[in-house]
RNA sequence: GGGCAAUUAGCUCAGCUGGCUAGAGCGUUUCCUUGACGUGGAAGAGGUCACAGGUUCGAGUCCUGUAUUGCCCACCA
């Protein structure tokens, strides 16, 4: 009978905190292991501190799968979790909570809204990491690290001095991608493009039309291009025109430039190079003057005259209006379709601007990555990802690393304000040195903080410096994370890294797909088809969120989630315990199980069957396939333990090989499914230690192959004997049986009949073709006598 | 416009270097209230593997083309 303290059902919540409780009391999440073994690390992606938990972080499982594992294997591992402060992200909400009281974040000042929106972070990131608890993740918690850490920033700063002493950093006017909202410029990659229907409007520019879709960014028009070829407008290349304006009469020089299209609009282009990044190319082209019209505020500057002081929109509709009415409007298409940049962080539309920024040449960098990846020291899973990586890294261009957003990390910069021309422009440094070089009141400091990326493309080596651990963890086994930030972060950290430490950051990148939903659709906030993972924990366990994640999903591209998915993976959970319930009824008086006969053909059958799943899921993990590992693992248990072994061993039991199945199969699951293997092992009287401490199963028992194969026939003539009470639907069965035997007998003379086939393939396939034509023939004739015998009764 | 991926059972997906009588889970049909589990058991139905060509003794698997879908990158005055 079963303990008393095993329920008909496992009930997750029941279990899985005191579980994780004992987990962290036994310190198992610190490194251990033998430490002449390979060590295995991972550095967890830092999830916002401020956030909760999606689905996309749920699938850090895959990390833990990967960190259990090794633990298992006896390689000193270390699983280095950290939160991030995720600057402008975290700007946004922040400022939102401001906003409740009615302040802005220019009521508080820079240094006071940092401190105030460092302290709601730090307030706030238990959430995130309880959650991640709740997932039954194995990091080592006690090292801990928040990419605003002292020790972090020390080191950033750290490397942007070496990059600047190797001659890396400049400083530069450029056009940037400006988000008025965010009050920052961002790098392309942080853009997202969204299509949408504006006016084009045809303006009369002296003798030409000219389409814009900006009017009002005509006042800082600095000249009109057309194509170099373009027939129609030869003549005035390279002359000025005169124009009637809002702001009175204006000139503008005819330049030339392949950049036109003679087929778009009229062919004719004003460029606006303050405000375009096409234009500012063509001004550099030109050498253009650059006329800024919009501020930083997003409205228009004191050289749109009267319309100063207007924001973008406004403009637009006003300048439109009165060009209409000065008869300057050609006419206007309606129905015009672009696409425009939004911040992909606010949703406010990009305005671009020349500003003064910090670049990152990446010349160097990349190549050093692009080599790294060329030789593998990189390995990509999905191996597609890698040419991927490598295209993007060879049209990289340089880096703007200055953010003006007021949550980050501060540049280091302090400026000669001595007006002492001896002295440097700029040093790198702490303000004592500013002191030191400019004296007490001759230095400015920087306001730009870094683009988050900047810092955290350092994160692997940062945090394993700032732990102490950098000697033995580095470079990390393993970086797993969701292909979306590919570039953004993934092929950075491997620029970065290289070049600070001449070393790769990882060995190994494991990418994944967005989570989507039962459709296969992906889930947002506007479908309503977001699944929160904490819920489905919630109702089903931990254990069947995970099983859930992992099987079924392709590295690379997206998996889909959906309650019933979950749901099945509790049964699974609940059919392991119950297996053990049983098991455990029949094995009450073992206390050891290290030595196993295997008595019977049962006994070797399930042997060969444990030994072909050790191997299979061993080899699977280390392939990075975990679905298929996982489904060897869900078979195993449910179709061989459970519904063969287990339903023979009713009729004849071996309690010890029984209990040894039992102890595998926790053994080979606990990775995915860690919280119900370890409730189940802890009440295995075999068992007083914790199975997250123990060692990955071996193969080692020698199961004998025909006595293995007996058993199957055995389980046929089992179930036979079980329904012998219904004898017409079995001479029915066989009927069948024999007639898809038949089959297939034909299918394989076919094959074997023609010639072609004998003389040209392999001798193998051709005898493997023999032997299975010889052993179908057989089985037909025994299922014929069994027929017959059947009949007689 | 460039690139990548996908297209296999009603749904979500496996199927590695060609040998498959094409699999799994969910759903579905019929039966089973027996002491591990009804979050269960047994049996079953369901697929010309998107389409068209090609290579091959042999193609879900390789090649070419077409169609559809998804993602990424670039450009859009």
């Amino acid at each position: 009978m079963p303990k008393p303290e095993l329920p008909k059902s496992y009930n997750p919540a029941e279990y899985e905190s005191g579980i994780y409780a004992m987990w962290e009391k036994n310190n198992a999440f610190s490194p251990a292991g033998d430490k002449s073994k390979e060590p295995f690390s991972v550095i967890m992606p830092p999830p916002n501190a401020n956030g909760s938990l999606h689905a996309g972080h749920a699938m850090y499982v895959v990390d833990d799968i990967a960190t259990r594992y090794n633990r298992m294997l006896g390689r000193p591992t270390l699983w280095l979790p950290g939160v991030d402060h995720a600057g402008i992200e975290t700007q946004v909400v922040f400022e939102r909570e401001l906003a409740k009281q009615d302040k802005t974040r220019f009521d508080l000042g820079k240094d006071e809204f940092y401190k105030q929106a460092l302290q709601f972070t730090t307030d706030n990131k238990h959430t995130v990491l309880e959650q991640m608890r709740s997932l039954g993740f194995s990091a080592d918690w006690q090292k801990l690290k928040f990419t605003l850490d002292q020790d972090i920033i020390e080191i950033v700063y750290d490397t942007f001095k070496k990059l600047n002493d190797d001659g890396l950093i400049y400083r530069g006017n450029r056009i940037v991608n400006w988000c008025p909202h965010c009050h920052s410029g961002f790098a392309d990659i942080e853009i997202k493009y969204r299509t949408q229907i504006d006016p084009l409007y045809y303006i009369k520019y002296g003798p030409f039309v000219l389409a814009t879709v900006r009017p009002e960014t005509k006042f800082g028009d600095t000249a009109i291009a057309v194509h170099p070829k373009d027939e129609r407008y030869q003549d005035y290349i390279g002359q000025e025109i005169e124009s009637e304006g809002l702001l009175g009469k204006f000139k503008l020089k005819v330049i030339a430039d392949d950049f036109v299209d003679p087929e778009f609009g009229t062919g004719v282009v004003k460029v606006t190079p303050a405000h375009d990044p096409n234009d500012w190319e063509m001004g550099l082209r030109h050498n253009l003057e650059v006329k800024q019209v919009i501020g930083t505020d997003g409205r228009l500057t004191a050289i749109a005259g009267k319309y100063s002081g207007m924001s973008v929109d406004e403009a637009r509709t006003q300048v439109a209006q009165d060009l209409e009415q000065a008869g300057l409007i050609d006419h206007i298409n309606m129905n015009y379709e672009h696409s425009i940049g939004y911040h992909d962080r606010c949703g406010t539309q990009i305005e671009p601007l020349v500003i003064e920024q910090w670049w990152l040449k990446v010349d160097k960098l990349k190549k050093l990555a692009i080599d790294a990846i060329d030789k593998n020291e990189v390995v990509f899973y999905p191996a597609r990802f890698k040419s991927q990586a490598l295209n993007w890294l060879e049209g990289l261009r340089d880096w703007n690393i200055s953010r003006q957003n007021w949550f980050g990390i501060a540049i280091p910069v302090y400026y000669n304000a001595t007006g002492d021309k001896s002295k440097p422009e700029y040093i790198i440094g702490e303000e004592k040195d500013a002191i030191e070089v400019y004296g007490k009141a001759g230095y400015e400091k920087e306001t730009d903080t870094f683009d988050t990326w900047f810092s955290s493309s350092q994160w692997p080596f940062a945090t394993l410096q700032s732990t102490g651990d950098f000697d033995q963890y580095y470079p990390t086994s393993l970086m797993a994370t969701m292909r979306d930030i590919l570039y953004l972060w993934v092929t950075r950290m491997i620029m970065l890294g290289i070049y600070k430490t001449g070393e790769v950051p990882f060995k190994t990148v494991y990418l994944w797909g967005s989570v989507n939903d039962a459709e296969g659709k992906k889930m947002s906030k506007s479908k309503g088809n977001v699944l929160d993972p904490l819920e489905l924990t919630q109702e089903f366990g931990t254990d069947a969120l995970r099983l859930a994640l992992v099987i079924g999903i392709t590295p690379g591209t997206g998996g889909s989630l959906s309650q019933e998915k979950v749901q099945g993976y509790r049964n699974f959970c609940n059919k392991l315990w119950n297996v053990a319930r049983y098991t455990l009824s029949k094995t009450e008086s073992i206390s050891d199980i290290s030595e196993i006969l295997l008595e019977n053909p049962a006994d070797h059958w399930m042997s060969s069957k444990l030994n072909t799943a050790i191997t299979k899921i061993t080899q699977s993990i280390e392939r990075y396939n975990y679905s298929s590992a996982g489904q060897s693992a869900y078979s195993l248990l449910w179709d061989d333990l459970a519904d063969q072994y287990i339903e023979y061993s009713k009729t004849s039991t071996n309690p010890t090989m029984l209990a040894y199945s039992l102890d595998t199969v926790l053994r080979l699951l606990h990775p995915f499914a860690p919280f119900v293997t370890e409730a189940i092992w802890q009440q295995l009287p075999w068992r007083d230690t914790i199975l997250i401490s123990e060692q990955w199963p071996n193969v080692y028992l020698e199961p004998d192959g025909t006595q293995a194969k007996k058993f199957e026939k055995e389980i046929i003539s089992i179930l036979a004997e079980k329904q012998s009470n219904i004898d017409e639907t079995k001479i029915v069965k066989l009927k069948k049986e024999i007639a898809t035997k038949q089959n297939f007998e034909s299918i394989i003379l076919k094959k074997l009949n023609n010639d072609n086939f004998v003389a040209n393939a392999p001798k193998e396939v051709v005898d493997q073709q023999k032997d299975l034509l010889k052993s179908t023939q057989k089985e037909i004739a025994e299922l014929k006598d069994e027929l017959a015998k059947t009949a007689q009764h």
